[in-house]
DNA sequence: GCATGCCTTTAGAACCTTTTGAAAGTTCGG
DNA sequence: CCGAACTTTCAAAAGGTTCTAAAGGCATGC
């Protein structure tokens, strides 16, 4: 009779061990994942107690990993009447949840990169223009273009990214569509499709 | 008179650790990322010496890490007339990197997690469909219903990924030129730049 | 005020990944 | 074949991160 309640519970599990195994590779901790997981599924908000049940963890994991995801903004508290618990529930939307994670990676991975490369190439630059000894010189310019290249790359990409988010859940849809579109079209020499490889 | 080698030389080693501080996220190992950052660096080969030397790492460590780059086809094996040591170098194309790691991720970290949501998403459907209790089928339907989104959206999000991989650098300038200009015109409502928060 | 229930902090234990140094393996010239 | 020059592998150690259990803190209700 709760063949359907088991599946259910089985796929939550899975969810739940997915989201945690893919966890390290997002930079964030296997427990934050797993929590999230949980939270997404399930539809009424969840209180610490019943966190650390569903996956066995200690009361103060559960408490400093819950306080990570609100301070990414993926999780919220929730208050209830006549109940001192607090409750926390997960942001049911999954554009506003890849939204977060897009934003706050951006800037704690893209940006420090951007700037420091940015850098290097005013050095890489510098040096080419101060430089007499030509050995020296084109070694500075070597830097110089790559260095100049890949912050090139980085803006382009960023400033993709950044219409990306702009453009919502549909307007992603929308754009999918038209450069898959585009792309049947683009190629005006011969070989689009058919590139096969040795 | 060799102010400028310094600042070269500060350059690579400024790149050298930006690049191993954001390996992490990346999902690849620090040493991994700052090899790779020497060699895009260096105009010519090194060969296993040098770079032990450059980043002070044991000999086993250098010979693991370069293995690693190789399979990544981040860097490339190059031998020398009359030398029986091996050099490595690393593609000087921003492009080339970038589709190379991105493809991987792809690989490791996207379908993954995408079969896993499928498979949880379809134990989710049979359940809801098979069930008679009526509460158990409606918390089937909220499973059911989000994992379902999630999975439309990685769908998109991979169809998007790979019209960029094949659209090339050239193509990822021009598509972010369009968008951008898109972007500028589309909304027909009122507040589109002028969102100010309190 | 005091007791209770809940959340947070913290020091140490457990765990996992990375690095090392040395030994074994491989390839080449003589 | 032998010896030299390199590369690869592997077990042990180092290092870093995450988790737990226990103590501390804060608000609430009696």
């Amino acid at each position: 009779m709760h063949d359907q309640a088991h599946s259910l519970e089985e796929a939550k599990t899975a969810l739940v061990r997915c989201w945690g195994e893919m966890a390290p590779y997002w930079g964030i901790s296997r427990t934050m994942a797993e929590v999230h997981a949980l939270l997404f599924l399930c539809p009424e908000p969840l209180c610490t107690d019943q966190i650390m049940a569903e996956l066995a963890i200690s009361r103060g994991n559960a408490s400093m990993t819950v306080r990570s995801l609100l301070d990414w903004g993926l999780v919220h508290r929730v208050h209830r009447k006549g109940d001192r618990k607090d409750y926390y529930v997960c942001d049911a939307s999954v554009w506003t949840i890849f939204e977060n994670i897009a934003r706050q990676r951006k800037r704690r991975e893209v940006e420090p990169i951007f700037d420091t490369i940015s850098h290097c190439r005013d050095l890489a630059r510098d040096a080419e223009q101060a430089a007499e000894d030509p050995e020296i010189r084109e070694m500075a310019h070597r830097y110089h273009t790559r260095l100049e290249e890949m912050r090139e790359f980085l803006q382009v990409f960023s400033h993709l990214f950044e219409s990306f988010l702009q453009a919502g859940p549909t307007g992603l849809r929308e754009m999918a569509a038209m450069l898959a579109a585009a792309q049947g079209l683009q190629p005006p020499g011969g070989d689009q499709s058919t590139t096969s490889s040795p």
